[in-house]
DNA sequence: GTCTATAACCTGATAGAC
DNA sequence: GTCTATCAGGTTATAGAC
């Protein structure tokens, strides 16, 4: 009974790191399945009897790793308003929290590289019956409550004019941090996006000023 | 004679017509030649005759996309530096030099749509051979103008700071305006990115400030 | 639960008639 | 220059043996 359990999960698993990486590194659409079991030395037909479908695999992958990012990201805010005693938090702050789990999964341990942010550029741009359940779901919440503390930190911006800039944060994370050689091929080497402290300053540091620009007519 | 020369160029403009209409829509890798064929009234083996390969049509719509937003940015940031008698641009200028152009090609009579920010949406997250030369042609010479005037602009930051900073606003403007109807999703009507010149006005507003944050160490 | 075999279909590219 | 027909290979999904 444990050792098929045990057995069963395995498959299942190394499907799902093995399309990971793919996914991540030439998108959902150009990935075929084929490619992903030969990798994670699965048989095709598993992947239908444990996802039903490719858009099932897609999501589950979205979903096991959007959660400890999304997760981790609430948390950050939680210490946050913990070390704040009811003040508004500083923006710097909250985009750190933002912008920094994503990151940290760039610099694991394990199967390294810029997965997350290069999923998430995928998943904007390569429609799917995949992400309408995704955006429902963690990312809902997590938008709501960073779009919450933000609104609370920029006072003199309407709720509207708020998201509206959490939509350029996040574009300018994503172009960035999901194409990290991009910026060093087309600056001839003046920028490399490696060390991901580094984009993660550079990144709010950019962003909190935007925040704190006026709000407008 | 010429009339050979008419018929000769209408196949041609029409398949660029629909791929690019196509392609902007479902991205590349996921439009088939025979889809695009059959929207511009074409036969299939006219692809590979006019443009040898789909990486060649690829190449070739996005030249002809590329070429008249890349003139008129930059003869917007001639003008601009007509009028400044030598003096730095304003940094709002310069942005907004770069992201009329694409906006304004939404706005245009003919086959309307979020066209250009689409493509470049599509071009930056899926891989492909058509990119190497497309970047080295006219980006690369628009991309040192755009650098060397906000260069001066903005005096504090070293010029791998603003490089960084570009490409930051460029995923802002991206991400946005590639993908106008995420945002209304996502913020339940809140923010709707119909009108292009809100749309500028407020990417504009966010990335100037974005550049005239401090330097950092 | 896992695997093999196969169905049904779509893809880009090409050869050759007109 | 344009079209038809076709090639060779790839795709997802499924039925059935183990």
């Amino acid at each position: 009974m444990q050792t098929l359990e045990v057995h069963s999960g395995r498959t299942k698993t190394a499907i799902l790191d093995a399309a990971e990486r793919l996914f991540a590194s030439t998108g959902f659409q150009a990935t075929s399945l084929r490619a992903i079991t030969a990798e994670a030395g699965a048989n095709l037909g598993a992947v239908n009897y444990h996802f039903t479908s490719k858009d099932g695999l897609i999501l589950a992958v979205l979903r096991r790793t959007f959660q400890p990012v999304n997760e981790r990201r609430l948390r950050l805010l939680d210490e946050l308003e913990a070390r704040s005693g009811g003040a508004p938090l500083p923006i710097e702050g909250i985009l750190e929290a933002q912008f920094r789990p994503p990151l940290e999964l760039v610099t694991q341990p394990g199967p390294s590289g810029w997965y997350f942010p290069r999923l998430l550029a995928f998943m904007f741009t390569e429609p799917g019956a995949y992400l309408k359940p995704l955006l429902q779901e963690e990312v809902a919440v997590k938008t709501r409550r960073f779009q919450t503390a933000l609104q609370r930190s920029c006072p003199g911006l309407t709720a509207a004019e708020v998201r509206w800039r959490m939509q350029f944060s996040t574009g300018a994370f994503i172009h960035t941090a999901g194409n990290p050689q991009l910026l060093t091929i087309t600056s001839d080497g003046l920028c490399v996006a490696g060390d991901t402290e580094e984009v993660l300053q550079r990144v709010v540091r950019f962003c909190s000023a935007g925040f704190r620009a006026d709000g407008g007519k």
